[in-house]
DNA sequence: GATTTTTCTGTAACTGGTTTCACGCAGAGC
DNA sequence: GCTCTGCGTGAAACCAGTTACAGAAAAATC
C-alpha cells in the first residue's frame, strides 16, 4: 500500500490524460462513454478519491461557509441555537458539497488586537470561507458593516437595522406574539402584561408589536402599566435573571392584569419563579406564555405555552439563500418563517371573578 | 485595486525571494534582520494575507479538525452541549491555527448509500481534516472502529468499551453521581431511588456505581426496589418522557424512598412532573437531583440542585488532546475531568418522620 | 466528396505557497 | 593564508488538481 493516489495515476492506469479525468469527475465536460468505462474502474482498482486540498486550491475557492459567533460562551442556550442553525445549513449546504466551520469572532480579541470585523475580514481574504452566516446580535454592528464593505456574500440570521443590502431571515416575530397573545385573550385575559427589554432590538420591538397589535384587535385598550420592562445592557435584559427581578418587584405593589406575555421562554421562567415565590400559582392565579419553544420547554412544571418555531428549518432558509448568494444567484432581502403557538400547561381560562372585574369598568 | 497580492508580488516588491518570504512567515529557518525589515514594509504595503488554500495545499494539510456530529436534529439539548464543545475546541485550536468543521455522519445516509462510518473515512483520505471528536453515543460503535481501523487522529468524548487505543476524555461520571447522593444521605435520606436507563452504556453505569458507592459510603444497604430503570434504545431511556412513564408506575405502587437520584437533569424533570401530577410537592415530599447542569437547571422552579460540569472546559481538553494525537506526541489514553454538586431548591432535608421510620427497620 | 460542425481528448499553463539543495560569504580555528 | 563552519539566501522542484487552447476524429451538411 503506497501513497494516496493521484489523478495523475489514474490517468496512467486508464491511458489518458489527467484532464480528462477531472472532467469526467465534475461533469464539466463531455467524455466518450468507453473512455468513461475504463476511467471509472482505474478509479475503483486505485481507490481513488480526489483531494479537496487540490481542488479547492485549484478552484480558488474552499467550498466552505462560515458560521460566525462569539463565544464567550455566556449563554448555553443560545449554544443550543447555534447548533441546530448549523445542522439546518448543513441540510442544504451538504448537497452542494460545501462544509460549515465555525468561526468565533471573539478569538480576534484574544489573539491579536484586531477587532472581530477586520479579523473576519482577512479570513475572508485567506479563502477560508465563501460566505458566512451571521447569527450574533452581540457583536453584529461593526461585523455587518465590515462584511457588507467587503462585500462578502452573507446572510444575517434575525434583523438588525444596519443590515441593508444584506440577506436576512427571520422568525415571524409580530406574528408569532400576535397568537400567544390571543391564545390569552380567547382564553378570557382581558389585562395582559408584557414582559420585556425596551424596544431596542428588532426582535423585542417586533415581540412588543405582536402583543399590542393582539390586543388592539381584542378590542382591548392597553394599559402602560402592563408594560413590564428588563432592564441590562443587550442580552442580559432578555435574561431569566431580569425577568425575574422586574416580575418581583412588580408584584410588590398592586397589579391587575391575570395574564403574563413573556419575550422569550427563559424570562417566563423568571416569571414563573417569581409568581411561585409570592405564593402565586402558574396558571391558577396567573398564566404565563413564552416565546421561542425552547427544548426545555415541555419539560418544565406547569409545561410552558408558547411559540415554536423551527430553528432547523431556519437554518435550511439561510443555507439556501447563502448558497443562491454565494453563486452570485439573486437572492431574496428578506425571508420570513412562519411559527405557530403549542398550548400547554401554563395557560388557563381566566377565572369568572376576573372576567366581571374587567366588565364593571 | 488589482487581484489580490500573492507572496511573489511580495518577494518582488522586497527584492527578495519567495522562499524568504515563506520562511519569514512561518518562522521556518532564520532571516536576516534588515531583510526582515523590508519584507514586512513590502507585506504591509501590499496588505498580503497568505491564502490559506495554497499553505493547506502545499503543507498537505487542511490544519482543520472535525466535529463528527449525528444531527437527524432530535435533540436540541444535545445540540447545546455540542456547540459548547465545539466552542471549548476553538478555544484551544484557534491558538495553534487551527479551525473546526462540522461534519454531519446523517448527511451520507441520506446523500449516497455510504455508510456513516465510510463517508467519513472517505472525507478524510480527502484531506478535508487532520482529526475528529467524536462526540455521538448512537454511531459511534462503527464509526470509532473505521477511525481506529484508518488510524486517524481523533478524541471520543464520554467513554465507550470499543474505543480501545483512541484518546477519550470524560466527565467524572462516577464521582458525580457519588457527591450527589452524598448530599443527599447528608440531609438525612435514608431510602434513595435511581432512576436511570440500565446500565448499558458507560453513563449510565458509571452514574449508577456512584450512586452504589456513596450509599454503601453511609452505610445504607441498597434495595433493588429503589432502582427505577427506564426504558428504550439508546438515547430514549435517557430521555424526559422515558423517566416520566417509569416514575409514574413506579407512584401507582407502594414505595418507601424520600429522594430521588436521577440520571440526568432531562430525567430529573420527568420525574417531577410526575410527582406533581400525584399531587406530591418536591422538595417537600420527595428530594430530587439531576445531572449535568444544564443551561435550565437553575431556571425551573424549583430549581434544580444537580451535578455541575464545565462542558466548554471538556472541549479544551479534547481540543489539546486531539493537538497532541494531530502532531504525533503521546497523549494520555483518558483524561477525566472533575464536576461539582450545586445545591439549589429540589432538595430539603428528610423530615423527622422518615428518619424514625428508617430507623425503627 | 468536400466542407463544416461537433464531439472528444491531450498538451501545457496555472493556482500560491513550501521545501530541498546548493552556494556565497563571513568569521573562527589552525 | 587556508580550510572549516555556519548563516542567510535564491533557484527550482513540488503539492494535485483545473482549464484554456488546439487538434484529431467523427458526424452532419451541402
Amino acid at each position: 500500500m503506497g501513497a494516496r493516489p493521484t489523478i495523475h495515476d489514474v490517468a496512467t492506469r486508464a491511458k489518458v490524460s489527467p484532464a480528462t479525468v477531472s472532467r469526467l469527475l465534475n461533469g464539466s465536460a463531455r467524455v466518450g462513454p468507453e473512455t468513461e468505462a475504463v476511467v471509472r474502474q482505474a478509479m475503483e482498482e486505485l481507490g481513488y478519491v480526489p483531494s479537496r486540498l487540490a481542488q479547492s486550491f485549484a478552484r480558488g475557492s474552499s467550498r466552505t461557509i462560515a458560521l460566525l459567533v462569539d463565544g464567550d460562551g455566556q449563554s448555553l442556550q443560545g449554544n443550543a441555537f447555534l447548533m441546530t442553525i448549523a445542522l439546518g445549513l448543513g441540510d442544504v449546504l451538504a448537497d452542494a458539497d460545501y462544509s460549515i466551520r465555525i468561526i468565533n469572532g471573539h478569538q480576534a480579541m484574544r489573539q491579536n488586537r484586531q477587532s472581530a470585523a477586520e479579523w473576519t475580514r482577512d479570513r475572508w481574504r485567506r479563502h477560508e470561507f465563501d460566505g458566512a452566516v451571521i447569527t450574533n446580535p452581540t457583536m453584529t454592528d461593526a461585523l455587518i458593516e465590515a462584511i457588507g464593505a467587503a462585500s462578502i456574500p452573507a446572510v444575517v440570521i434575525g434583523r438588525y437595522p444596519h443590515a441593508q443590502g444584506l440577506v436576512q431571515v427571520d422568525v415571524d416575530n409580530v406574528g408569532g406574539m400576535r397568537m400567544a397573545t390571543t391564545h390569552l385573550t380567547e382564553q378570557g385575559h382581558r389585562r395582559i402584561a408584557f414582559l420585556g427589554p425596551p424596544p431596542s432590538l428588532t426582535v423585542s420591538s417586533d415581540r412588543r408589536q405582536g402583543y399590542m397589535e393582539a390586543l388592539a384587535r381584542a378590542g382591548i385598550k392597553s394599559d402602560s402599566d402592563w408594560l413590564l420592562e428588563t432592564e441590562g445592557t443587550d442580552l442580559e435584559a432578555f435574561s431569566f435573571e431580569a425577568a425575574h427581578r422586574t416580575m418581583t418587584s412588580a408584584l410588590n405593589q398592586p397589579w391587575s392584569w391575570t395574564a403574563v406575555v413573556a419575550c422569550n421562554d427563559e424570562m417566563a421562567l423568571g416569571a414563573v419563579r417569581a409568581l411561585t415565590e409570592k405564593g402565586l400559582r402558574v396558571p391558577e392565579d396567573v398564566s404565563i406564555v413564552g416565546f421561542d419553544d425552547l427544548p426545555f420547554a415541555h419539560m418544565v412544571t406547569p409545561a410552558l405555552s408558547t411559540v415554536h418555531q423551527d430553528i432547523r428549518q431556519l437554518g435550511q432558509h439561510a443555507g439556501r439563500a447563502l448558497l443562491a448568494a454565494v453563486e452570485g444567484k439573486p437572492v431574496a432581502e428578506l425571508t420570513i418563517q412562519t411559527v405557530s403557538f403549542v398550548t400547554r400547561a401554563s395557560t388557563a381560562k381566566a377565572n369568572a371573578f376576573d372576567w366581571a372585574l374587567d366588565l364593571e369598568t
